[in-house]
DNA sequence: CATGTCTTTCCGTATTGTAGAAAATTCTTC
DNA sequence: GAAGAATTTTCTACAATACGGAAAGACATG
């Protein structure tokens, strides 16, 4: 920066983008919460003129993004759903991590998660469900935060202190439930000990009565790519199963860490800084 | 310029699309494949100019729909894959399907699908998979044909005729296998058989061994919504064992269909008119 | 260093999206 | 059923906006 005397607009690289684009994207995001919105509801919601949205919204039904339904409603399309798959067709990590998770829903006989980090929350990309239970919460496709779930923990635990502290901004955090952390302090405290542990737990700090155990999963440069968990009723999940139920979590993490080209092997401390190789270049 | 009055003007409401919409939705269409593509791919797969592509990418790019990766490629990124679950999430179909899906795999102890119909070919959208085996194809968010496949057949069976032979063309229809039905003539026969017993088999006509067998799923209103199927290798569904299977299917379809609120009580032939009230669309 | 491929930026132009308002439609309410 | 409210849809004039060719950078390859 320290610029600025392009004549007439800014010349930044930032601001080439098409905004009747954006404004199509929004009207996307905006039924992808999932209800079904009449007309001048997504306008309003997505903050736009009436006109506007009706002429993005006929659009983006020719694509068949977005589906009328009765009573002049729309939502989220075909189309979109397919679009929205490309995503786990193009990730390796999907067909790695599922057998292996099949195998851990077997063992611990608890649903199984994977999420990865977006920005400030995290996203279930993948779920296993136990045949002993119905879904507790989190579709795939859903946001959670991150100081308060097993997954997102992982996700924050080995990022820079300093990165984190921007990702928490300055509290206090919102509360979910009487035992959530809402200082992030005491969030950053918590961290070193899932750092040290090698894993996460959530003792029913995003929602009563749930708890979780969750591992990292590293990709081959040794970064921490996404994080597996395995929730269950508080009361299948008591203090004293915790270690044995996270071995078995850890296990299938590093399983898919390992499929993934990443080898443990001289990284007892995750990777932090460059290998100390004094050889010049 | 006395435009034509718009008096009893067709109500074409065709013409309003926002021409830098469709082109960023083409790109993403382009994406979805699964395959990361550079830049001039893009463009030249989205058959438009470079430099317009770029900053269509770049406005993707912002919002998270595409994430560009190694090497200058881009994917479909994890805010497409969000909105895109938004169709499950709005849907109850998933969810009331789900339970029984899980259920019907486990008596059968092979993969099961649901998919639905769009235009002139089936699109997945869930599938749970029996432990027995890996994957054979179809992954959710796939797209297959109608004439070869036990969910398409079962989609198409119960459409008027003439919507059949409209959505089949005049053929020959693309063989897949030596078993593929290329003569539309020869599908609508195959239709008039599923009719009659209630479920559809595929015997190796999408893929070289594999077969499945398809039963429908109707909503309250009567109409088929979707198509529950049954894949296997076809050494573990012989013939012989195929009523057995279909039946189960077919039961695990029609309780979805209860689910949905359908109640076959009338229906014995499926409902084909409409209440004789002469109002229409 | 030359050459080809690919990405990014620039910029003048007219195409295209825009939004207000009016018309048409649907939904209420009496 | 008629009157009125609240939608959705169409229309239009205007200028903001997206456009795409061309040129300038990157980056690799021979």
């Amino acid at each position: 920066m320290g610029e600025g005397r392009r004549a007439h607009s800014t010349a930044r690289q930032s601001d080439v983008h098409v905004r009747a684009l954006l404004r199509g994207l929004a009207v996307l995001e905006v039924l992808a919460q999932g209800q079904d919105l009449n007309l001048s509801e997504v306008a309003r919601r997505a903050r736009l003129p009436v006109s506007t949205t009706h002429r993005l919204l006929e659009t983006l039904r020719r694509r068949g993004f977005v589906q009328p339904v009765e009573d002049g409603r729309y939502r989220v399309g075909l189309r979109a759903f397919e679009v929205g798959m490309g995503f786990l067709r193009a990730q390796r990590l999907p067909d790695v991590a599922r057998p292996v998770m099949v195998e851990l829903v077997d063992r611990v006989e608890e649903t199984a998660n994977l999420a990865v980090r977006d920005g400030a929350e995290a996203v279930y990309v993948l779920q296993v469900e136990s045949d002993r239970m119905l879904r507790l919460f989190g579709q795939p496709g859903s946001r959670h935060p991150l100081y308060c779930t097993g997954v997102g923990k992982v996700l924050l635990a080995w990022e820079p202190e300093e990165e984190v502290r921007k990702l928490l901004g300055r509290g206090p955090l919102p509360r979910f439930t009487p035992r959530t952390l809402t200082d992030p302090d005491a969030v950053v405290r918590e961290l070193r000990v899932v750092r040290a542990r090698g894993y996460a737990v959530d003792r029913e700090e995003r929602e009563s009565g749930v708890r979780c155990v969750a591992a990292p999963v590293r990709d081959a440069a040794g970064r921490v790519a996404a994080a597996l968990s395995v929730s269950a009723p508080a009361s299948r999940l008591p203090n004293r199963r915790i270690p044995q139920v996270a071995a078995t979590v850890v296990s299938a993490a590093d399983e898919i860490s390992r499929r993934l080209g990443f080898s443990a092997v001289r990284n007892s401390p995750p990777p932090a800084g460059k290998i100390p190789v004094p050889s010049e270049s």
